[in-house]
DNA sequence: GTGTGACTTCTAGTCCGTT
DNA sequence: AAACGGACTAGAAGTCACA
């Protein structure tokens, strides 16, 4: 599968694990709103640093969230 | 440890394990041969998609790119 | 075979608003 | 709360000449 595809899927399943708002999660991220909503829809490619942020803010091993069926 | 730091050193463990030239690993991926050289001096950030394309053209899964000891 | 700075083109990422 | 669009700026992609 594509890489952008399962990460968009496990930055969803977690970001609603955590019970949190793409808006809520944005600001914990430091990334804009509309932005983590272009990614869910993987309407984006992502540089390192932001999958990092995304990462820090789901509070979840950045490797993870790449691999496909990660619970 | 920083996200960059260690896709650059499994990039560069990984294609000496296949014992490619930087040149020759470029060429695979379908990237610059000095794009691969400032990846591994972690002189840039990466896009996803480029990460996906280094991925496959190591033959490893891609998540274990991100993993900090990962052999 | 690799490191490096500089450069142009293209896209990541922000910010406004509307549905 | 979230999808979506348009316009904008910062930064990544991709290449080169030279060391």
């Amino acid at each position: 599968m594509d890489i952008i595809k399962v990460f968009s899927k496990n930055v969803k399943k977690y970001r609603n694990k955590k019970g949190l708002s793409q808006e809520a999660f944005a600001e914990r991220a430091g990334l804009h709103r509309t932005y983590i909503s272009a990614i869910e829809r993987e309407k984006r490619s992502i540089a390192l640093e932001n999958v990092q942020k995304i990462a820090d803010a789901l509070e979840v091993e950045t490797y993870l969230l790449f691999i496909e069926d990660s619970g």
